[in-house]
DNA sequence: ATATCATGGACTTCGTGACTCCACAATATG
DNA sequence: CATATTGTGGAGTCACGAAGTCCATGATAT
């Protein structure tokens, strides 16, 4: 029930691309500026690549690009290029049989909450957390 | 993100208790009726017993009886005996340095998440989780 | 042609979930 | 009192996945 580090160097990277001005980005600059093992880097934004949150060029000049406007890209979509579909108990799984399903007392429990976490995630955007930042920065000044 | 299969074991102990009508139920009645490994069972009912939710007794005629009322024992309770205190990032406990906390954009995200969880897990007992599946039952029959 | 970027795969390390095993302590019953 | 029956508590095993490293390869701007 924890967020991993992979995740919140996604989110991170993905943030810290959302709040510049310049569009491209290398991975030594994110990994630079965000603190984040450059080897590593490269296989969470291969993940994010695949999923189509970003688009990477090649050669000198290259990096990734945000495919979309920060408030068109949601946590949700973030966090299922990363941890793959969201699921509290494998018995969610369509795929998986428990013999206790049609009883289960937990499983509504279970899905409540996923449900509740879905909706935030899908309900968050990039832009909402930038914002949520820049006022969190805001009154630290005051 | 996850519900671990000893959180579960936990639970379908409890539930269990909770539905019968005896008070006092050995490991092995319990390992044997929910498919629990005995000896796990059996570090899993110390946390419990170390919580305060449920008593043991020694000696032949021995076992396990619930200290409260299933109405009384909420799945927070025993989310937190069996896995500590709830937490989604480690930033979140007030032992952790993180440079960004006062402007990290994730947090307010997770710490929602969070908030809605604990309140699904406050207000859900083992009471509403047997009436709930008493109701299923009753569906699957109709 | 070459330096600079991302790609993709193999590999390592470490922690933890999910167990097992066993010696020990308490206690009910004959 | 002896013994069988129960839970206690600690050590140890095993597999898997998160986190991270390394490197050969592919694309491309200059």
């Amino acid at each position: 029930m924890q967020v991993t580090k992979t995740l919140d160097y996604a989110v991170r990277s993905l943030t810290y691309m959302g709040n510049q001005p310049v569009e491209k980005h290398s991975m030594k600059e994110i990994s630079h500026e965000q603190h984040i093992p450059l080897n590593y880097l490269a296989k969470i934004m291969r993940r994010l690549v695949k999923k189509g949150l970003v688009r990477s060029t090649l050669g000198p000049d290259g990096g990734y690009t945000l495919r979309k406007l920060p408030n068109e890209i949601n946590l949700r979509d973030v966090y299922e290029a990363i941890e793959g579909e969201i699921r509290m108990v494998d018995c969610m799984d369509k795929d998986t049989v428990c013999a206790l399903y049609e009883a289960c007392p937990q499983l509504p429990v279970w899905d409540r909450i996923q449900l509740s976490m879905v909706k935030i995630l899908e309900d968050t955007t990039l832009e909402d957390m930038l914002k949520e930042r820049k006022t969190l920065k805001m009154n630290q000044v005051n």
